[in-house]
DNA sequence: CACGTTATTCATCACATGATGAAATGTGGC
DNA sequence: GCCACATTTCATCATGTGATGAATAACGTG
């Protein structure tokens, strides 16, 4: 039986290990938040030592920004929703932010990027990037009055949702098909970018 | 000058000390989440020596569960949103939710729970008993058909709400007058309570 | 084949954490 | 005033953390 103990060196043959660490990284942020995942965990589950990871990406903080490398730029998301007027708007913005977070591999850097909202030094960054980068555009582009309010009362609604259905995971908004909650919550959303305002 | 170096054993006089070290953990608790949160830090800012803390409340875990502790039972929340008919709940609801959050001290403890919701350990307890001791009481005391699936969207919109005035503090979320928040979420609310579904 | 480069582990540091037990100091009852 | 008791700190452990530098093994190029 030859013990497979884990010799030291150069493994054989080209196994991306780095692409390991990266997705063990990932899916450990996504689940625990940067607090509470340590390097060493990652090291285990890509199995692999924990000084591999630290020659690949350099400090843990350096690791965490790379695990949360989005697949989406953010950026090309505005046209798709303010195209079409605001007429629409809120039942394609609702699709698209379920189609984004139904696909397994966008979920877990979105995961990730929630959870360190709620960690303390995350602080305000996120939030501030997610309103510059997409609040604020899709509401001046659907040239509403009074953007910023409407967007963070459309903001919360949709927070509200994800929170629910992809962290907390409550049924039945988990399992629910997401053209129900998209007839659900269109209408509430449309109401905020284009009803009265009290 | 009087070195007022912490002479050690008692101290004069009779500082609730026991209510400073849950005071200060309460704060940290709120603001950083279970994790990242010391019992030393909490020591430190209640000005007394780590033990002392192990000495009142034993464990770590056993001092958050005491920083938990809320002024409010949930379940006399209950009948002030239920009593008056299922027409007035929403706005009912809403006017009691910011009413309990915008109170500085019940805010603490909430500001925990939330956080915890967020990490590891807490797992679905949290929410568990939030939808057993609140939502299913309420929904059912209304009568409503298809209670759970109604109480879990009026509570993906107040949890959105929650989130981002009181944990991120996103503008001008965070610094509006209750009564207009009231105006605002109240119809929302109100219909997915008793409006039609898809 | 030799040799520099890259991938990998081991050993180790410095540090912070949660926790415990002993010692010191005050308070209240007799 | 004495003595049991509650309150407080000190010294200390065992553990886990992020990080670094040296050693070893495979690879790629000449």
């Amino acid at each position: 039986m030859s013990t497979t103990a884990p010799r030291r060196g150069r493994r054989p043959g080209s196994p991306d290990t780095r692409a390991a660490i990266l997705a063990a990284a990932r899916q450990r942020f996504a689940q625990q938040g940067y607090a509470a995942t340590s390097v060493r965990g990652i090291a285990t589950a890509a199995g692999v030592d924990s000084a591999l990871v630290h020659h690949y990406f350099g400090t843990k903080e350096d690791l965490f920004v790379a695990s949360l490398e989005l697949r989406i730029d953010p950026r090309e998301i505005v046209p798709v929703v303010t195209a079409g007027g605001r007429e629409g708007a809120g039942e394609r913005l609702v699709r698209l932010l379920l189609s984004v977070w139904d696909d397994e591999e966008s979920r877990l850097p979105l995961m990730a990027l929630v959870r360190s909202v709620f960690e303390p030094e995350g602080k305000a960054l996120v939030p501030e990037a997610f309103g510059r980068l997409i609040l604020r555009p899709v509401g001046e582009a659907l040239g509403l009055d009074d953007p910023e309010r409407r967007m963070t009362l459309v903001a919360s609604q949709l927070v509200g949702m994800v929170v629910l259905r992809y962290v907390a995971r409550i049924e039945p908004l988990a399992s629910a098909p997401a053209e129900t909650l998209v007839a659900t919550y269109a209408p509430v959303v449309q109401g905020y970018l284009t009803g009265p305002l009290p």
